[in-house]
DNA sequence: CACATGATCGCCT
DNA sequence: GGCGATCATGTGG
């Protein structure tokens, strides 16, 4: 399978100059819907080459473990891909899907409670094309994250989540995105987005 | 804009 | 053996 595993040259950025701050540890052991909130609006960047790279996230979707039939987790599944979901908060959880794409989930809670927040769509920086990271596998690709990176710690390795300064962004909530399959769970309410953002994924959905 | 379809393969049953 | 937490492209209105 042939991935591109480097950042877009266009999504380089600063930490320090936008005022952002890193999450630590207890952020991502908080509530998953409460995370998934807060996400949005936050910054994941990595550090490739001693430059970071990066994008303001303007979309999530929370996954809740063994009771939600959409998650990976569910049932209380636990395999070789998904065994990153049953970790500590504060790492990546990534996987393949439809043969060709990656999505990068941030886990929450503690160890042992497969929870975790799907990113499924950000914006760069000032420059960069508005909808590049516009879908979970636009984000993943834009930002060079494959399943190697499945694991990964948001606390102390290349990836990171930032808290920006500033308003928080206006969020609106619907049920998830691709999970027809997943009974009741298809209805709850657990896709959050910035509003007033355009690169999220489902853009067609409303007009502006 | 709405909808349909093909691509492509690791994972789980 | 079947299918998916997706995306780009193509068709028609």
């Amino acid at each position: 399978m042939i991935a591109n595993r480097r950042p877009d040259s266009r999504l380089r950025l600063d930490p320090a100059a936008l005022g952002l701050s890193e999450w630590r540890r207890p952020a991502f052991r908080r509530g998953t819907v409460p995370v998934a909130r807060d996400l949005v609006g936050a910054w994941i960047a990595r550090r490739w080459r001693g430059r970071w790279y990066g994008g303001r996230i303007v979309e999530t979707e929370a996954y809740l473990g063994a009771r939600d039939r959409a998650a990976h987790s569910w049932g209380g599944r636990r395999t070789p891909r998904v065994e990153p979901m049953y970790g500590d908060g504060g790492h990546l959880y990534v996987f393949l899907v439809y043969g060709m794409h990656f999505c990068a989930n941030v886990v929450t809670r503690l160890a042992g409670q497969p929870e975790a927040v799907l990113l499924r769509a950000a914006e760069g920086p000032p420059g960069a094309p508005a909808r590049l990271m516009a879908g979970p596998g636009k984000l993943c690709a834009a930002l060079g994250i494959t399943a190697i990176d499945s694991g990964a710690d948001l606390v102390a390795g290349k990836f990171r989540i930032f808290r920006a300064p500033g308003k928080r962004p206006r969020l609106t909530v619907t049920p998830r995105i691709g999970i027809d399959y997943a009974g009741l769970a298809k209805e709850w309410p657990l896709r959050f987005y910035d509003r007033d953002s355009a690169a999220d994924s489902g853009y067609r959905e409303r007009k502006r």
